[in-house]
DNA sequence: ACGGCGGTGACAAAGCGGTGACATTGCACG
DNA sequence: CGTGCAATGTCACCGCTTTGTCACCGCCGT
């Protein structure tokens, strides 16, 4: 799991990202503006932490750059007591915040919590409704029945379906979240992805139809109680 | 949008409930743990604000009712300094914390990042008396009876007649609203939209006629109490 | 009677989603 | 190194839905 980290101090940058990659994830730093723009573009990461003080402008730039063209978690860092900045920051997009100065303990837990809600969380299991997803098996367990082999692309698709149980899931963001947004694919995969894990799904129990599609939307995943 | 708010200080829950329905929310209550796990199991509110000193219980106990079975927003609602309470939150399940006290404009701000994150747009939803639309899976509901599926055009339609609930909506600005200044449709199509939409109304529930013809003006769209 | 307006039905074009067939890639195994 | 299989991408076709267009009907005021 791939971080960006935005600050125009290089020691707490350097603590920081000790403390996150002790906690397992891969960590980018940028020092300015120009630095972070061209950081998230090559680097593509899966979330952003941004400063708002920053040489050569402030942390609303890059959010707003970042924003024109993807829907990455963006959890800006701001000092306490300054709430204005912090509605100017959510408004434009920004998911969450943090006051400084923050604890690494806390900082991992908002940094996973976020992770967790954008369906974006690497490794482990999710689980909605009767349905859960086991990341280092590859598998999908169906309620205590029995458990189903899936492909990648078949897990990154129910990933995202499966952290929006039970809301339609539009297929731009199915398309960016399984193949990345290097357009990889379009939508012609995505219906035989779909077609195919139907298959899969009708085979190991009478669960075609969990699947359900939402015309000129996308799909929707239907969850029982567990 | 329904929010579902849990705090045993019924003041704090007048004025926070007041500044969110001006905010364009509809608001749920609830003083204390059972009151909420039942709210939460019958309004099936889009995101949950939760206190953790509850008669009856704590906002821990709340929160881990509603994740064994959703995966509905959580926000906590701390007091100031508990970073362990704060923790404890994050790791059962919730999505973000608020300390209070807080602004109107704050909580507003938050929820509504929030609710952007979980992928329900708060722009997402309109509602008007019985009558809610829904953007993310493009349907119309009614009441609690039913959901009606519509299509992009339908859904316009509905938008504006629906922001204008109980009004005479001017044909000219139907045409404008749904097919964009760009002469894209007339009169004609625009009679067939509406044709279509009531048959669909039709079957759905004897609703054909709350889309009201004004002659020589346009049509009203008549919703009752929700 | 006439003309404007709105309702209704029928039809065609375009788009979208489902399905099957086949090609390509990558990887494990002999 | 070749072989076979699973995973994935690509193509073609089918059917349904959505949308635009036309024709015709009835109503109502002049």
């Amino acid at each position: 799991m791939k971080l960006l980290l935005v600050d125009d101090d290089a020691d707490l940058r350097a603590v920081t990202s000790f403390a996150l990659q002790q906690a397992g994830f891969l960590v980018i730093g940028a020092g300015s503006v120009p630095e972070a723009v061209a950081a998230f573009g090559t680097e593509h990461p899966d979330l952003v932490l941004l400063d708002i003080n920053l040489p050569g402008g402030t942390g609303f730039d890059v959010c707003r750059a970042i924003r024109a063209d993807s829907r990455v978690p963006v959890m800006m860092l701001t000092v306490r007591g300054e709430e204005e900045d912090l509605v100017r920051a959510l408004e434009l997009g920004a998911d969450d915040y943090l006051t400084k100065p923050f604890s690494p303990r806390t900082l991992i837990a908002r940094v996973r919590a976020l992770l967790r809600r954008a369906g974006l969380e690497s490794g482990g299991r999710t689980r909605a409704g009767d349905l859960e997803l086991d990341a280092d098996a590859l598998c999908l367990r169906i309620g205590a029945d029995g458990t189903l082999r899936i492909t990648r692309l078949e897990f990154r698709l129910l990933q995202l379906l499966l952290a929006h149980a039970g809301q339609a899931v539009a297929t731009d963001r199915l398309l960016a979240h399984v193949w990345g947004h290097k357009g990889g694919g379009d939508r012609q995969v995505l219906k035989q992805l779909v077609h195919r894990l139907r298959l899969k799904l009708g085979e190991a129990g009478d669960l075609a139809n969990r699947i359900e599609t939402i015309p000129a939307v996308g799909y929707r995943l239907n969850v029982t109680a567990p």
